[in-house]
RNA sequence: CGCGGAGUGGAGCAGCUUGGUAGCUCGUCGGGCUCAUAACCCGAAGGUCGUUGGUUCAAAUCCAUCCUCCGCAA
């Protein structure tokens, strides 16, 4: 047995924060190794159209296995019925509140962040999908100590991952998901004895990836085809990139671009009906939407609408917007 | 009671206002033409029109009810 085998330190005692799906897998690892006691979410909200109220998927995960779960309204207020529970590490990913200092400086070991970029680049509470949005060719996850101000404190450990051609949000997400559970993992023995690096993040080169909004999901056609197909899968398959159609909204899953050019026609004009999709003229070439969602509908393959559109020859001509 | 759209053969839709033997564009299967094809021609299979009631001589169509899906808003 090594020496170093032998624990002198106190038992950790874990308060895991975090909301989204993206942090479930964390909290399993964590309650797999760990001593959990207790995770602080954000409220039950309202979804769905019939003002359902849904709890975060990180509520479920810590229910199922009967975990105190704390969901205060404002942690800027409420941060002492997180330190009643006596925590001497805080493990934090996607939670979606900024922590008080009153609270990053009561656990013993810290409070770590679980964040899915490349810090400093990519600061904020989308960066799975900024960083296919705004054509990066990498990206991945970083452990970091937890600072008063978003995402800008010491860096512990990162790794990094290719963003594949045909990557979306959501397989982005996927594969994040679980490198941050490993990564987090394997990082959590050297927080716990003292010998973790702290790596500042260089200012210098701090980009951010702000929540969506609806503009930014949103088809813009004089923009080019990369970057618009980047906005497509980046947004797929939450919330979806969209565009105007006859005046509906019209929703657009997947696309590829070509080699065609058309530089008489308008940008967001249709350009002919391929056989596996709908063209479309933008700024500096064309896209084929190949995958679309019409307001109020099911989402469908491109060639589907196309089929069941009256008029069909029509179609050549017409304008997205 | 947040606003709205939609459920019709395997897919996407029309038909519903003005009830009366179910249609379109595809797909599938068979046949033909062709050097060939995602092309073209001929033919076939496949639907108790979301549920349950009601009105009627007669309901996909009118009324009520319930279920499901989806867009927006939060």
């Amino acid at each position: 047995m090594d020496i170093n085998d032998i624990n002198i330190e106190e038992e950790v005692k874990i308060v895991f924060m975090g909301t989204p799906a993206f942090a479930v897998p964390i909290l399993q690892g964590l309650m797999d190794h760990y001593n959990v006691r207790g995770v602080v979410t954000q409220p039950d909200k309202p979804v769905g159209r019939n003002g359902k109220i849904a709890e975060p998927p990180v509520k479920k995960l810590a229910r199922d296995h009967t975990i105190l779960v704390l969901q205060p309204e404002k942690i800027k207020d409420d941060w002492q019925s997180v330190i009643s529970l006596k925590p001497n590490l805080i493990i934090t990913c996607a939670y979606g509140q900024i922590l008080p200092r009153e609270l990053l400086v009561y656990p013993k070991y810290g409070c770590i962040n679980v964040h899915a970029s490349l810090l400093p680049k990519l600061r904020g509470g989308a960066p799975i999908h900024h960083a296919i949005i705004d054509g990066h060719s990498k990206t991945g996850i970083t452990i970091m100590h937890m600072s008063p101000k978003m995402d800008q404190g010491d860096m512990i450990a990162q790794v990094e991952i290719p963003i594949e051609e045909t990557d979306t949000a959501s397989s982005l997400h996927d594969k994040l998901q679980v490198i941050g559970r490993d990564l987090l993992l394997e990082t959590l023995p050297s927080i716990i004895n003292g010998t973790a690096p702290r790596i500042k993040q260089d200012e210098s080169e701090a980009t951010y990836a702000f929540n969506i909004k609806r503009e930014d999901e949103k088809i813009d056609f004089s923009k080019t085809k990369k970057q618009i197909y980047n906005q497509v899968r980046g947004l797929n398959s939450w919330p979806g990139a969209y565009t105007m159609f006859e005046s509906k909204i019209m929703k657009v899953w997947e696309c590829y671009d070509t080699d065609e050019t058309y530089p008489m026609l308008f940008d967001g004009q249709i350009t002919k009906i391929y056989p596996d999709g709908i063209g479309v003229k933008v700024s500096n070439g064309e896209v084929v939407f190949t995958v679309i969602q019409p307001e109020g509908k099911n989402k469908m393959r491109a060639i589907d609408f196309v089929n069941g559109y009256q008029n069909k020859e029509t179609l050549v001509g017409k304008i997205f917007e």
